[in-house]
DNA sequence: CTTACGGCCTGGGTGC
DNA sequence: TGCACCCAGGCCGTAA
Protein backbone atom coordinates (compact mmCIF):
# COMPACT_ATOMS: atom_id res chain seq x y z
CA UNK A 1 0.00 0.00 0.00
CA UNK A 2 2.42 2.61 -0.86
CA UNK A 3 1.10 6.01 -1.31
CA UNK A 4 2.49 9.53 -1.76
CA UNK A 5 4.15 9.29 1.70
CA UNK A 6 5.43 5.87 1.44
CA UNK A 7 6.80 6.38 -1.86
CA UNK A 8 8.22 9.21 -1.15
CA UNK A 9 10.36 7.94 1.35
CA UNK A 10 11.64 5.16 -0.66
CA UNK A 11 12.70 7.98 -3.17
CA UNK A 12 14.09 10.02 -1.06
CA UNK A 13 16.16 6.76 0.83
CA UNK A 14 17.25 5.61 -2.91
CA UNK A 15 18.55 9.34 -3.50
CA UNK A 16 20.74 8.45 -0.83
CA UNK A 17 21.83 5.78 -1.42
CA UNK A 18 21.99 4.79 -5.43
CA UNK A 19 21.73 8.34 -6.87
CA UNK A 20 24.85 8.88 -9.90
CA UNK A 21 25.38 4.54 -9.84
CA UNK A 22 25.30 2.75 -13.44
CA UNK A 23 23.43 -0.06 -13.94
CA UNK A 24 25.98 -2.37 -15.47
CA UNK A 25 22.96 -5.87 -16.14
CA UNK A 26 19.57 -6.11 -15.61
CA UNK A 27 18.53 -9.86 -14.81
CA UNK A 28 14.90 -10.36 -14.82
CA UNK A 29 12.22 -13.60 -13.27
CA UNK A 30 8.73 -13.39 -13.83
CA UNK A 31 8.02 -10.15 -15.79
CA UNK A 32 3.87 -10.14 -16.06
CA UNK A 33 4.13 -6.47 -14.50
CA UNK A 34 6.54 -5.38 -16.44
CA UNK A 35 5.12 -3.39 -19.74
CA UNK A 36 7.87 -4.56 -22.01
CA UNK A 37 10.74 -6.50 -20.06
CA UNK A 38 12.86 -6.33 -23.39
CA UNK A 39 12.95 -2.77 -23.39
CA UNK A 40 14.80 -3.04 -19.92
CA UNK A 41 17.05 -5.36 -20.92
CA UNK A 42 17.94 -3.61 -24.10
CA UNK A 43 18.20 0.33 -22.57
CA UNK A 44 19.22 -0.03 -18.95
CA UNK A 45 22.65 -1.67 -19.03
CA UNK A 46 25.11 1.38 -19.19
CA UNK A 47 23.05 3.73 -18.27
CA UNK A 48 23.37 5.81 -15.05
CA UNK A 49 20.90 6.73 -12.33
CA UNK A 50 20.62 10.44 -12.92
CA UNK A 51 17.73 11.22 -10.62
CA UNK A 52 15.46 9.58 -8.58
CA UNK A 53 11.56 11.59 -7.81
CA UNK A 54 8.48 10.42 -7.09
CA UNK A 55 5.61 11.26 -9.20
CA UNK A 56 2.30 10.34 -7.81
CA UNK A 57 2.55 6.75 -7.06
CA UNK A 58 5.26 6.03 -9.03
CA UNK A 59 8.99 5.66 -8.49
CA UNK A 60 11.07 7.77 -11.55
CA UNK A 61 14.54 6.49 -12.29
CA UNK A 62 15.80 9.26 -14.45
CA UNK A 63 18.43 7.90 -16.84
CA UNK A 64 21.69 9.22 -18.01
CA UNK A 65 22.50 9.32 -21.76
CA UNK A 66 23.71 5.73 -22.66
CA UNK A 67 27.27 7.78 -23.47
CA UNK A 68 27.22 10.15 -20.52
CA UNK A 69 30.52 10.05 -19.26
CA UNK A 70 31.68 10.49 -15.58
CA UNK A 71 32.53 14.37 -15.45
CA UNK A 72 29.06 15.46 -16.96
CA UNK A 73 27.20 13.97 -13.91
CA UNK A 74 29.05 15.71 -11.07
CA UNK A 75 26.67 17.07 -9.14
CA UNK A 76 24.96 14.20 -7.27
CA UNK A 77 22.19 15.12 -5.89
CA UNK A 78 21.59 17.78 -8.71
CA UNK A 79 18.64 18.36 -10.91
CA UNK A 80 19.07 16.27 -13.92
CA UNK A 81 17.29 18.89 -16.10
CA UNK A 82 15.03 17.63 -18.70
CA UNK A 83 16.87 17.97 -21.52
CA UNK A 84 19.75 15.37 -20.30
CA UNK A 85 17.58 12.71 -19.48
CA UNK A 86 16.89 10.43 -22.18
CA UNK A 87 14.56 8.09 -20.31
CA UNK A 88 13.04 7.05 -17.27
CA UNK A 89 12.26 3.40 -15.16
CA UNK A 90 8.97 4.18 -14.14
CA UNK A 91 8.29 1.43 -10.75
CA UNK A 92 4.83 1.17 -9.10
CA UNK A 93 5.08 -0.61 -5.94
CA UNK A 94 1.35 -1.76 -6.21
CA UNK A 95 0.60 -3.05 -2.57
CA UNK A 96 4.09 -5.23 -1.58
CA UNK A 97 6.30 -3.96 -4.13
CA UNK A 98 9.97 -3.42 -2.90
CA UNK A 99 12.93 -1.55 -3.91
CA UNK A 100 16.02 -1.18 -2.24
CA UNK A 101 19.72 -2.11 -2.82
CA UNK A 102 21.67 -5.04 -1.50
CA UNK A 103 25.37 -6.75 -1.49
CA UNK A 104 25.09 -8.64 -4.75
CA UNK A 105 26.39 -11.97 -2.55
CA UNK A 106 23.41 -11.26 -0.85
CA UNK A 107 20.91 -14.70 -1.32
CA UNK A 108 18.28 -13.01 -2.76
CA UNK A 109 14.48 -13.08 -0.62
CA UNK A 110 11.68 -14.52 -2.16
CA UNK A 111 9.81 -13.04 -4.81
CA UNK A 112 12.65 -11.36 -6.46
CA UNK A 113 12.01 -10.25 -10.01
CA UNK A 114 14.26 -7.99 -11.18
CA UNK A 115 17.95 -7.14 -10.47
CA UNK A 116 20.11 -4.33 -11.58
CA UNK A 117 23.52 -4.85 -11.08
CA UNK A 118 25.11 -1.12 -9.91
CA UNK A 119 28.57 -0.41 -10.27
CA UNK A 120 29.56 -0.55 -6.95
CA UNK A 121 28.90 -4.10 -6.79
CA UNK A 122 25.29 -3.90 -4.72
CA UNK A 123 22.23 -4.56 -6.51
CA UNK A 124 19.04 -2.88 -6.87
CA UNK A 125 16.46 -5.40 -6.30
CA UNK A 126 12.65 -5.31 -6.59
CA UNK A 127 10.80 -8.06 -4.93
CA UNK A 128 6.80 -7.99 -5.43
CA UNK A 129 4.95 -10.87 -3.46
CA UNK A 130 1.51 -10.28 -5.65
CA UNK A 131 3.20 -8.26 -8.60
CA UNK A 132 0.41 -5.79 -8.48
CA UNK A 133 3.18 -3.46 -9.03
CA UNK A 134 4.52 -2.19 -12.37
CA UNK A 135 7.18 -1.75 -14.50
CA UNK A 136 8.20 0.09 -17.62
CA UNK A 137 11.02 2.09 -19.51
CA UNK A 138 9.81 4.70 -21.11
CA UNK A 139 11.04 7.58 -22.92
CA UNK A 140 10.54 10.79 -25.44
CA UNK A 141 7.00 11.28 -26.35
CA UNK A 142 5.66 7.44 -24.48
CA UNK A 143 7.51 8.64 -21.40
CA UNK A 144 5.60 12.51 -21.50
CA UNK A 145 1.88 10.92 -22.89
CA UNK A 146 2.32 8.35 -19.82
CA UNK A 147 2.87 11.34 -17.28
CA UNK A 148 0.15 13.36 -18.55
CA UNK A 149 -2.38 10.70 -17.46
CA UNK A 150 -2.60 12.12 -14.05
CA UNK A 151 -3.49 15.24 -12.05
CA UNK A 152 -2.37 17.45 -9.85
CA UNK A 153 0.55 16.42 -6.97
CA UNK A 154 -1.28 17.24 -3.62
CA UNK A 155 1.35 18.92 -2.27
CA UNK A 156 1.36 21.11 -4.92
CA UNK A 157 -2.02 21.82 -6.52
CA UNK A 158 -3.27 25.16 -5.46
CA UNK A 159 -6.51 25.32 -3.09
CA UNK A 160 -8.33 26.99 -5.53
CA UNK A 161 -7.66 24.31 -8.39
CA UNK A 162 -8.50 21.87 -5.74
CA UNK A 163 -11.28 23.21 -5.40
CA UNK A 164 -12.18 23.29 -8.63
CA UNK A 165 -11.65 19.64 -9.49
CA UNK A 166 -13.44 18.31 -6.92
CA UNK A 167 -16.60 20.97 -7.23
CA UNK A 168 -15.96 20.09 -10.98
CA UNK A 169 -17.26 16.28 -10.46
CA UNK A 170 -20.09 14.37 -9.59
CA UNK A 171 -18.90 11.00 -8.15
CA UNK A 172 -17.87 10.32 -4.89
CA UNK A 173 -15.63 12.63 -2.69
CA UNK A 174 -14.02 9.53 -2.05
CA UNK A 175 -13.62 7.80 -5.48
CA UNK A 176 -12.30 11.59 -6.65
CA UNK A 177 -9.60 11.68 -4.14
CA UNK A 178 -8.64 8.02 -4.88
CA UNK A 179 -8.92 9.13 -9.17
CA UNK A 180 -5.22 9.18 -9.90
CA UNK A 181 -6.10 11.31 -12.86
CA UNK A 182 -8.08 13.59 -10.52
CA UNK A 183 -5.08 13.96 -8.12
CA UNK A 184 -1.74 11.79 -8.33
CA UNK A 185 -0.51 9.76 -5.43
CA UNK A 186 -3.40 9.29 -3.12
CA UNK A 187 -4.85 5.56 -1.25
CA UNK A 188 -6.85 4.69 0.74
CA UNK A 189 -5.24 5.22 3.94
CA UNK A 190 -4.74 9.09 3.27
CA UNK A 191 -8.27 9.46 1.52
CA UNK A 192 -9.68 8.43 4.64
CA UNK A 193 -7.82 10.01 7.18
CA UNK A 194 -8.17 13.69 5.18
CA UNK A 195 -12.25 13.13 5.12
CA UNK A 196 -11.80 12.58 8.51
CA UNK A 197 -9.94 15.58 9.52
CA UNK A 198 -12.07 17.72 7.18
CA UNK A 199 -15.54 16.39 8.76
CA UNK A 200 -16.27 14.92 5.29
CA UNK A 201 -18.12 11.55 4.77
CA UNK A 202 -16.47 9.50 1.86
CA UNK A 203 -19.79 9.32 -0.14
CA UNK A 204 -20.31 13.11 -0.29
CA UNK A 205 -20.66 13.74 -4.18
CA UNK A 206 -17.42 16.15 -5.04
CA UNK A 207 -20.13 18.38 -6.71
CA UNK A 208 -21.96 18.83 -3.67
CA UNK A 209 -19.14 20.11 -1.21
CA UNK A 210 -19.53 23.50 -0.54
CA UNK A 211 -16.45 25.45 -1.44
CA UNK A 212 -15.48 25.96 2.41
CA UNK A 213 -15.51 22.04 2.62
CA UNK A 214 -13.54 21.71 -0.33
CA UNK A 215 -10.53 24.02 1.09
CA UNK A 216 -10.77 22.08 4.50
CA UNK A 217 -10.13 18.74 2.81
CA UNK A 218 -7.07 20.51 0.67
CA UNK A 219 -5.47 22.15 3.61
CA UNK A 220 -6.18 18.55 5.62
CA UNK A 221 -4.71 16.15 2.80
CA UNK A 222 -1.95 18.69 2.50
CA UNK A 223 -1.31 18.49 6.04
CA UNK A 224 -1.66 15.13 6.65
CA UNK A 225 0.65 14.19 3.79
CA UNK A 226 3.64 16.28 5.04
CA UNK A 227 3.42 14.91 8.41
CA UNK A 228 3.23 11.60 7.33
CA UNK A 229 6.30 12.37 4.99
CA UNK A 230 7.65 13.20 8.18
CA UNK A 231 7.17 10.49 10.09
CA UNK A 232 7.93 8.11 6.89
CA UNK A 233 4.72 7.10 6.06
CA UNK A 234 2.74 4.09 7.40
CA UNK A 235 3.46 1.18 8.56
CA UNK A 236 0.18 -0.98 7.94
CA UNK A 237 1.05 -4.70 6.64
CA UNK A 238 4.96 -5.04 5.94
CA UNK A 239 5.66 -1.45 4.48
CA UNK A 240 9.29 -0.59 5.00
CA UNK A 241 11.25 1.78 3.48
CA UNK A 242 14.67 1.45 1.48
CA UNK A 243 16.78 1.03 4.40
CA UNK A 244 14.55 -1.58 6.13
CA UNK A 245 12.72 0.81 8.44
CA UNK A 246 9.11 1.07 9.29
CA UNK A 247 7.37 4.15 9.01
CA UNK A 248 5.64 5.54 12.11
CA UNK A 249 2.44 7.57 10.58
CA UNK A 250 0.27 4.62 11.68
CA UNK A 251 0.34 6.04 15.01
CA UNK A 252 -1.69 8.89 13.94
CA UNK A 253 -4.26 7.25 11.70
CA UNK A 254 -7.92 8.83 13.34
CA UNK A 255 -10.10 6.63 10.85
CA UNK A 256 -8.17 4.06 8.87
CA UNK A 257 -8.34 0.54 10.08
CA UNK A 258 -10.43 2.03 13.28
CA UNK A 259 -13.57 0.00 12.71
CA UNK A 260 -15.18 0.06 16.46
CA UNK A 261 -13.01 1.94 17.87
CA UNK A 262 -14.33 5.44 19.15
CA UNK A 263 -13.55 8.33 17.27
CA UNK A 264 -11.09 10.68 18.52
CA UNK A 265 -13.37 14.00 18.05
CA UNK A 266 -16.19 12.35 19.61
CA UNK A 267 -16.05 9.44 20.81
CA UNK A 268 -18.59 7.55 18.37
CA UNK A 269 -17.60 4.63 17.01
CA UNK A 270 -15.80 4.69 13.71
CA UNK A 271 -17.48 2.90 10.69
CA UNK A 272 -16.76 0.93 7.74
CA UNK A 273 -18.82 1.05 4.69
CA UNK A 274 -17.70 0.26 1.14
CA UNK A 275 -17.22 3.54 -0.61
CA UNK A 276 -16.09 3.68 -4.49
CA UNK A 277 -15.24 -0.18 -4.21
CA UNK A 278 -13.17 0.78 -1.50
CA UNK A 279 -12.94 -0.05 2.18
CA UNK A 280 -13.70 3.59 3.87
CA UNK A 281 -13.39 4.06 7.90
CA UNK A 282 -15.47 7.45 8.83
CA UNK A 283 -17.09 8.69 12.06
CA UNK A 284 -21.18 8.35 11.76
CA UNK A 285 -21.07 11.44 13.69
CA UNK A 286 -18.53 13.74 12.78
CA UNK A 287 -19.09 13.03 8.87
CA UNK A 288 -22.62 13.20 8.01
CA UNK A 289 -23.69 10.57 5.61
CA UNK A 290 -25.14 12.47 2.49
CA UNK A 291 -28.97 11.54 2.18
CA UNK A 292 -29.69 8.18 -0.03
CA UNK A 293 -26.62 7.01 1.04
CA UNK A 294 -27.68 3.20 1.95
CA UNK A 295 -24.69 1.39 3.97
CA UNK A 296 -24.42 -1.85 3.15
CA UNK A 297 -24.17 -4.49 5.22
CA UNK A 298 -20.80 -5.59 5.93
CA UNK A 299 -19.52 -8.91 7.03
CA UNK A 300 -17.46 -9.17 10.71
CA UNK A 301 -13.66 -9.56 9.96
CA UNK A 302 -11.02 -9.26 12.54
CA UNK A 303 -10.70 -11.31 15.41
CA UNK A 304 -13.41 -9.15 17.00
CA UNK A 305 -15.51 -12.26 16.66
CA UNK A 306 -18.17 -12.77 19.84
CA UNK A 307 -20.25 -15.91 19.15
C1' DC B 1 -19.84 12.01 -21.93
C1' DT B 2 -19.38 10.64 -16.89
C1' DT B 3 -19.89 7.50 -13.26
C1' DA B 4 -20.79 2.79 -11.03
C1' DC B 5 -19.88 -1.79 -10.52
C1' DG B 6 -18.15 -6.48 -10.88
C1' DG B 7 -14.39 -9.33 -11.97
C1' DC B 8 -9.63 -10.30 -12.46
C1' DC B 9 -4.71 -10.66 -11.10
C1' DT B 10 -1.90 -12.93 -6.58
C1' DG B 11 -0.69 -14.90 -2.16
C1' DG B 12 -0.36 -13.81 3.08
C1' DG B 13 -3.17 -13.97 6.88
C1' DT B 14 -7.02 -15.66 9.22
C1' DG B 15 -10.92 -18.47 10.62
C1' DC B 16 -12.44 -22.83 11.17
C1' DT C 1 -1.95 -29.78 10.52
C1' DG C 2 -4.65 -28.32 6.42
C1' DC C 3 -7.57 -25.53 3.56
C1' DA C 4 -11.16 -22.30 1.84
C1' DC C 5 -11.82 -17.65 1.73
C1' DC C 6 -11.13 -12.66 2.20
C1' DC C 7 -8.87 -8.72 0.76
C1' DA C 8 -5.68 -5.32 -1.20
C1' DG C 9 -4.93 -1.34 -5.88
C1' DG C 10 -5.34 -0.72 -10.50
C1' DC C 11 -7.43 -1.71 -14.62
C1' DC C 12 -10.79 -3.19 -17.89
C1' DG C 13 -15.31 -4.32 -19.77
C1' DT C 14 -20.02 -3.39 -19.38
C1' DA C 15 -24.14 -1.00 -17.88
C1' DA C 16 -26.79 3.01 -16.71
Amino acid sequence: MPELPEVETIARGLRQSILGRRILSVTLGKTDFIDDPSALEQHLPGRRIAAVERYGKFMLLRLGQPDTTESSLSSAGGAANGDSVAGSLLVHLGMTGHIAPFPAAKPHEKHTHVCFLLDDGRELRYTDARRFGRMAYLEGSALEEELQEFGADPLVVSAEEFVAQVRGHRARIKALLLDQGVLRGVGNIYADESLWRARIHPARLGSRLTKKEAERLHHALRDILEKAIVLRGSSISDFLDAEGAPGEYQRHHRAYGREGKRCYRCGTLVRRAIVAGRSSYFCPRCQSQPRGFAMLPLPRRGKARKA
